[in-house]
DNA sequence: TATGAATGAGCATTCATTCAT
DNA sequence: TATGAATGAATGCTCATTCAT
């Protein structure tokens, strides 16, 4: 069981998927991944799965479900440090400072990214080509996740962590200056790339960025 | 005849393209921005393009090769800005300090991304899939534009204009902090953006960020 | 169930040929003879065959697969008499002279030119335009039957009943004057053949052409 | 100039051929003798033959019109041995016996052949698949040439040099075993053909076959 | 006369999906 | 539940032929 199966955990009403069902997800992830969904075709699917063509339209009424069967459960954890009950509690508790925080989160998304890549590069890719997905990004990213993040950033101004901008453009730019973290490492040849330095440049840049 | 035409200049031997070649060009790039290259048959380009799907083949061998002849030159004019002779020239006549340069230089993106975004949206999106493309980008992107910017980081942080860090990291933040400006401005709705505001904000961001 | 369709039991790995895989064998045949290889259209084939175009590909991979299917066991077959184990004993036990085995022979050949015909002709005619069909050729004809049919004279001409030439000579020689008047037979108007004084000339012409 | 040229002086209204129109049939006989009609394209004759494609099209109305311009000569030359006036006259003249007459034809086909294989090759490829040239077939091989031909047997049978059978049946033993010679010699290794002995071997066989 | 751009029907092949077993 | 044969529409591309220049 490799570490990004738990999306097996969210896919299906009762949590339940067949080895089948695995197989085919797994498959679809890397070929999709690989090739982009358009390019793929349910029987490149079908072979590198070990299933019978006919079994994937059993499981997934078609290819686009079996898209979004992908693509759900990623956005939702996607943002998951944004969903969160009683975030004053845990800012509280557990992030004296902005800058603690953005060490945490980050870290933490290294991590999802690590072990997500493929789906996350699906999810890049095809969201803008279906409306579909569009709607499910509304729904599991530009909604409640938005308003925790500029929660967030308020509770850090109102400490004096940061300055008083707006916090949608806040949000922005330090998005921008992680994203561009997280993105270069994946891109840039490691021999290139020493990731303390990185991140620890990162971190400096948007917290005097963001000084009060 | 629209903004980003250029592009018709720029392919071809001679810079000679026939009004045919223009509307398939044109409508290829409508139709593979809006459902990705490969969701687009050639079929729907003719139609789009009002001429016979066999005109479409005499042109452009392959559909592929209809994809690079718009591509190419859209990754050359990407990273026009870093492709200058007598660099320092430049630099020491037309910009005083960093402030100076990063102001022009994203108000010059910005037109180029609000002529060209079909087509940078091709780019981003289809590079991945396509050895063809990826190698292209190596020698029009990766190479010579690269060290010149690099070359521009240094030089103003002589001027002591900005922080000592490696030019590669700093051209990093730099672009993913300008990156995300862009990005934002397309995506999020205009009744919620003020656009003077954020580039203020971006700016300051940036500048703040890499003070010495 | 006609005479030529000893041809399904030799395609596929265990002898089994569906139904559907019959009706499109046998409409390619009748269209290849027809037409040719290259003037036929997998379009026309399904229709004959009374099966959807996607069928015949789900059964032969490409067009050149149903050629090579249709072809290769008739170059088995066509060779057949001289794929003999214990020649002598055959030749000892059935044939006292060489014009025993010589009418035996035009005799096994006319039924099955008779009943092949249109698959003999379509070898004929696309072997000279496809490797893959010279390849098959040389290694189901050119190999073990014309030594065979080399060892036959050899064994003829020691009885003394045909002249000491070169057993290649008199291959060619028996060989072209067999397969002129086999196809003289299919070629000649009937009202003008008299097959049974055609036959007996020819056999008198190779036996005293040939007579030591 | 090559050898087969003379196809050039009897195509065409007035003898008269372009050098365009020469290209175009040089090229077109090389590539149909090689890949066959069908599976030749106009596009590949006009580049192998330096011509825009139009120009094929300005000479021969149609593709077939190419393929019968090509034809046409190569059937008339082919029988040419049987075309001939005073027929008597040349015998007694010419030949003596039904031997010397028979060295004569098969040295004179054999240059024939030598010169003009591509064509006759065409020729024999396509003349099944087209009723136009079955047409030609009949009006210039199947008519007087046969008559001809089977006056000459019938003279060589007065003169006692050949067996009293039916003169159809003598023509077809002859060019049976002719054919099968002149085949030979194409199709065989020259390193395991001895063409004097090989076309001696011929003879006999047909005289002694044919022996009253 | 010669060109080569333009055509649209036709090509072999692949596609997502269905359905009898 | 799983299969894989069957489908026919759709695919990218080629074809012989036409026609304005």
């Amino acid at each position: 069981m490799e570490d990004w199966e738990w999306i097996f955990e969210t896919v299906g009403d009762d949590g339940q998927l067949t080895e089948k069902q695995k197989q085919i997800i797994k498959a679809a992830i890397e070929t999709f991944a690989e090739k982009g969904y358009s390019a793929t075709s349910t029987n490149e699917i079908a072979k590198k799965a070990g299933v019978a063509e006919g079994t994937i339209f059993r499981h997934f009424k078609t290819k686009k479900d079996l898209l979004i069967a992908i693509v759900t459960p990623v956005m939702k954890k996607l943002v998951a440090p944004f969903v969160i009950r009683d975030l004053n509690k845990v800012l509280d508790q557990k992030y004296d400072t902005f800058e603690a925080f953005l060490r945490a989160l980050i870290e933490n998304r290294k991590q999802f990214l690590e072990r997500n890549f493929s789906m996350i590069k699906i999810l890049v890719q095809e969201v803008p080509f279906h409306p579909e997905l569009k709607a499910l990004f509304q729904n599991h990213v530009a909604k409640e996740p938005l308003q925790k993040a500029m929660a967030m950033i308020r509770h850090f101004q109102e400490k004096g962590d940061i300055a008083p901008l707006s916090p949608a453009t806040i949000l922005r730019l330090v998005f921008s200056a992680g994203v561009g973290y997280l993105l270069a490492r994946k891109i840039i040849d490691p021999e290139y790339w020493n990731d303390d330095e990185e991140m620890e440049a990162t971190i400096r840049f948007i917290l005097n960025g963001l000084k009060p």
